[in-house]
DNA sequence: TCTTGCGGAATGAACGTTCCGTCAAAGGTA
DNA sequence: TACCTTTGACGGAACGTTCATTCCGCAAGA
């Protein structure tokens, strides 16, 4: 029977990320993940054309995931600052509480399809910006809020702490508690936001 | 005549630099390496234990440049928030005019010496803290103008926005020019300072 | 002649991928 | 129901490649 067992399918995928997250794509040889998902090496190549294929695969799943998390609960009528903080507060906790998909997308964003992908999805933005929740709320009738300033600056201002944080939190040199990361979001609003006086 | 030729050393190191920060560790193959640094494979070995050990004596002078850098022409008379704009501003052009070592450090610290390396740092630094200019600011007298918050977040966003636009531009999704320096280190500071009103 | 730095061929290990024998289950036949 | 045939998923041995590292003969200086 030419068939597909999901299951296999999930757990090949559910190993590749606990590899490839702690060991690096490099150090992850499929041997060891056929093993770790109780399947035989000869079965990952039924699943998956190949290693790069596995990665850019679990890529896409994970992705997902992270851009669910990011816009829940996220109300569109609140000001534009309580929906900012909403949004890095979802991202940080999503990443804090995932971080085998963090250290996954580190890796990922770090190698050579990595930055293939990133200028991807920068030139679709550019024409469906709106389906960004973040690129929302820096153009939407936000202008007087948010500093006048070109995106990538924006997005550097915003995201750049988070991640700094979560990879200090990762390697076990900040204790990440949910006051801290409060504050996080308040910085990062502060860095973007117009002040109002000196 | 056993010696080492101090001309043949640095010519390796700058093709491991070159090669590792172009095509990452795994990917610059030795053989590689030494045809780049136009030496035999065999000689590398004699001025380097082996792989690892070349990495890690690169990463010793990539940073002791990138610490020199930083500092240059920073005055402690000034205010802190001139001194720090001035170290941000430092940081920033020095790896913008050093993609290769940029690229180099990103890679070396999401490696596994990388995150070893930072947790000795860290505890370096519990100790001799006062080393770092960033430290000095953070502590010196300057309470009042930046915001009580624990060093690893005030780090974040002091330096998380630097590192996550330097990528974009590396990547070529960005121009950086000097005015865009100004702002990100203007958004770093308002980060951390202390607002004196709402 | 003796020493020693040097280069590159040789070595061995690690890995991604392929290939093939095995086996369980589906389906056909009586 | 009982038996035989066919199918294709499966695992892992085997292959070929790539690479870090070693080893050895050579050549240049003392």
């Amino acid at each position: 029977m030419p068939s597909i067992d999901e299951n296999k399918r999930k757990a090949i995928l559910k190993a590749a990320l606990e590899l490839f997250s702690e060991y690096g794509f490099h150090n992850a040889p499929m041997a060891r993940l056929a093993d770790q998902a109780n399947v035989g090496v000869g079965s990952v190549y039924r699943y998956f054309k190949d290693k790069n294929t596995l990665i850019e695969t679990l890529y896409e799943e994970v992705d997902e995931a992270l851009q669910m998390a990011i816009i829940d609960g996220v109300d569109p009528t609140h000001s534009t600052r309580k929906q900012f903080l909403h949004l890095i507060i979802n991202l940080t906790c999503f990443l804090k509480d995932h971080p085998h998909e963090f250290k996954f997308l580190e890796q990922y964003y770090h190698s050579p399809f990595g930055i293939e992908k990133k200028r991807e999805k920068l030139l679709l933005e550019k024409i469906s910006d709106r389906q960004n929740p973040f690129m929302k709320l820096f153009f939407e009738g936000s202008r007087k809020e948010i500093k006048s300033l070109p995106v990538p600056l924006l997005h550097a201002l915003a995201f750049g702490p988070v991640l700094f944080l979560l990879r200090d939190a990762m390697a076990g040199l900040v204790k990440l508690d949910e006051a801290m990361i409060i504050q996080l979001a308040d910085g990062c609003w502060d860095a973007i936001r117009n002040r109002v006086d000196s």
